[in-house]
DNA sequence: TGTACTAGCCTGTATATACAACTTGATGAG
DNA sequence: CTCATCAAGTTGTATATACAGGCTAGTACA
């Protein structure tokens, strides 16, 4: 089956493949319309619909009478932001600190191994992390990275930034798999969350891809009396002021 | 500001308002690209974009060479399948059952009013429900629903249609809010849900609206052993051939 | 020097036209 | 009656053209 794609269809395939190998960097200028028109020999609409949708998609912003520019990462998706606990809290207006536990190369064994789709043994990065809202800690972050998506991930100083904002920035996210549970936790999680024998925590395990393969695991431990996860949905082509003022549940249901 | 809407967006607008109306429902045809030429006059290619946006936003189902047909509430969003806990279970193969608790009409107090935007004491229906999964207490749906938006609330079976399955099928769900925490359950919910007093329940508050205001507000508890949540992300754009040999991570860690 | 204006680029929308590919139902040949 | 063919309607794509409106830089003018 060689199915000969649209038009329209490879000018996106070759803006998203420039973008996401860094050819392009967020802000930057896309080709314009008339540019393409040019170099690709495609109509004008040919182009503007390519643009368009790459635009709905969140992969470029467009502005009349400047041009077409890519987007910042975190805008890209809902998934990105979410990914960062820093932003988050700072959103609150919060404090947010963090310690870094344990920053090394690891053997890959069993769970994690065939979570990043490598041999049992191979090398890999490990960070455990403790994230604090207020001085008061609100998550243990133990994410596991495949050596060759970062390989210089033993430099960074993820007390400043955030192995998820490091992560962003080394190549957009493409795809992410999350399980949320809620268990008791063992006795090294409660001593670093500060909590007791008689509470719960609501734990994510994400799988984050990137170039069509998975890149990191993470496992992420929150105190279940400090930290809830927040959802909203509206089904597309929805006006946005209409979920302007929604209020917001976690206050109505404390 | 008297802004006048693009064509193609008063299309696109007149369309959903009859398929809200129900005077559209799934599976019927919509116009065709002509006979809106006719009718609008407007071009085929205005009517194309418009016919084509519903599309890609899930309002509508195209078919090459058939025509266009409004597509089930169900497949509209994925909120709305994670909405069905009897479609989750049964995917998984496994047998649905429940049992109802209680279904009467009840005066909204406190957090369920603000929740639902009526004034304390206000009449609504109040539905308690204990679901199952091949005989194990699976969810509690502990929910409260405006009188107005399904008066027929009382004279429904819900052992044998879900309430979700139900409201989706009195009016589209446009817009819905979640939380979700990890806390241990009291007492009663201990005994519903079979479980012993060291286990912790998984919690989603959800609050659904439709037609502009909130209809439904919802207390979902989880047996923290027995039930996790799991999302998917893809961002938009992306082949679907993509995400379909992901392995479920799930399996993997548990 | 400073300000107003304009040319030139950009996106956003709308139309008319064309051809390809698919589906369905009618028509006609065997 | 059966099967092949065809016509008409549908979506999907692509092009050429046009005009409106936003933005910017440079130019002319005061």
């Amino acid at each position: 089956m060689i199915a000969v794609k649209p038009r329209y269809q490879q000018l996106k395939d070759l803006i998203i493949e420039r973008i996401s190998r860094g050819e392009l960097l967020p802000s930057d200028r896309v080709p314009s319309e008339n540019e393409l028109v040019e170099s690709e020999k495609v109509s004008r609409m040919t182009a503007n619909r390519a643009l368009r949708e790459l635009n709905n998609e969140g992969y470029v912003e467009r502005v009349a009478g400047r041009g077409t520019f890519v987007a910042d990462y975190r805008s890209r998706s809902h998934l990105v932001e979410v990914h960062n606990i820093a932003d988050e809290i700072e959103r609150r207006g919060h404090a947010h600190s963090s310690q870094v536990v344990r920053q090394s190369r690891q053997r890959a064994r069993g769970e994690v191994a065939k979570a990043l789709h490598v041999e049992q043994g191979t090398e890999v990065f490990h960070l455990l992390l403790v994230h604090y809202e207020n001085g008061t800690p609100i998550q243990i972050e133990d994410r596991h990275v495949l050596t060759s998506f970062a390989p210089d991930c033993l430099a960074q100083d993820f007390e400043s930034v955030t192995p998820s904002a490091y992560l962003t920035g080394v190549a957009p996210l493409q795809e992410a798999e999350q399980v949320v549970r809620a268990s008791m936790p063992n006795a090294a999680v409660r001593q670093r969350l500060q909590i007791d024998a008689s509470e719960p925590c609501l734990v994510i395990i994400r799988r984050t891809w990137s170039g069509g393969r998975p890149v990191t695991f993470a496992r992420l431990h929150h105190p279940g009396s400090r930290y809830e996860l927040t959802g909203h949905y509206t089904p597309p082509g929805t006006s946005r002021a209409a979920s302007g003022d929604v209020v917001r549940l976690e206050k109505l249901s404390q």
